[in-house]
DNA sequence: TTGATTGTCTAGCGATGCTAGAATCGAGTC
DNA sequence: GACTCGATTCTAGCATCGCTAGACAATCAA
């Protein structure tokens, strides 16, 4: 029994690799440069072994959106714990998430602009991604406002945040004024 | 002098076609089918063809997002034109750009998701982008709110539009809600 | 009618995601 | 320790992609 455990966390570290291999590809040149054939040839196997752990690249996209899920949502409770005061969380919240979308460009890629098979906002959706806006929930759910569905309200603050993160990479919106965007939003969208 | 007069309008006519099927097509079975070889096709040219008018495949996108962004200004100031005071235009405003985006996804995709080449914020930017973003700005510098630049707080309801848009498009928001999530966006980012 | 220019097409390049079938490896048996 | 057989991995190839070179045809001025 003991030579199909060793396989299976062989398999398993193989899969890590794999995925890891594929963020890292994807942060240094882009996703466009992860290939099948970049990728299989980074982890020093045959391409034909990536698809005995996924489906296809679609399926390997989705992972790396799911580790960065769980990354995310850690790096929002960290940022949140350390700051007194429902006004100061939402900022640090908010602060953290572009800094996030900022610092790991092809991760939140992966997760909110390709096409990783994910369900979202459904039952079967996967747990990472959940907790991720679990995380957002738990610091917007106390400056709703009276009245106003917490969940709606993360919705609409989640919006505007990967709105600012996306526009501002794709070029769309100068960085230069990033900080008084946060603020403003932040300022007028929490009621203390 | 006439022949090459009508080998231009000829030659303008076909790039017309073009920009039209490749939109056409993308509306229809997505961006990923408007493959240089179904579009030249559907036009019932060769391949080669379009690269007589296009650098390339980028080009043709890109050409399409200057047709959208001239559509949805207009799109946008005929919304608000038909709205008395700045709560009811601004309201009108966030619902004329989310109906525009649902409408014409392929579009919206080519504008603000898909690299068509187009320079954004910066001096080259085309016209109709500039005038876009200008059409955001008429309605919204009005609610801006005293001491807040109408430039950064337009920037900033954009973007939490563009969130909603392209989120709910994704299949990351439930579009049951959408109604009431553009309410809240409007009545606490607005100052009237 | 001829010659040159302009326009269009056929054919093909390298690269992509993915897969079938051959080849190899290694675990368990004698 | 040699052998068998199933699991694993690889080689080779398919269809399709964006794009282009060079052959071909249409069109114009002389």
């Amino acid at each position: 029994m003991s030579v199909q455990e060793r396989k299976e966390r062989e398999r398993a570290s193989r899969e890590r690799l794999i995925v890891a291999t594929a963020r890292e590809l994807a942060e240094q040149q882009g996703w466009d440069a992860v290939t099948t054939r970049r990728l299989a040839e980074r982890i020093e196997y045959s391409q034909p072994v990536l698809y005995s752990h996924f489906r296809g690249k679609r399926e390997i996209i989705g992972a790396v959106a799911l580790e960065g899920a769980a990354e995310m949502a850690a790096a929002l409770r960290a940022a949140t714990r350390a700051a007194n005061g429902p006004h100061a969380r939402v900022t640090a919240l908010a602060r953290a998430y572009l800094d996030f979308a900022a610092r790991n460009p092809a991760v939140y890629d992966a997760m909110f602009q390709l096409d990783g098979g994910l369900a979202f906002a459904a039952e079967d959706t996967p747990a990472p991604l959940k907790d991720g806006f679990a995380a957002l929930l738990e610091s917007l759910g106390e400056v709703a406002g009276d009245g106003v569905h917490p969940g709606l309200f993360t919705e609409v603050f989640w919006a505007a945040l990967h709105g600012l993160a996306t526009l501002t990479r794709a070029g769309r919106l100068p960085p230069t004024e990033a900080e008084r965007r946060v603020d403003l939003l932040v300022d007028r969208l929490a009621i203390i």
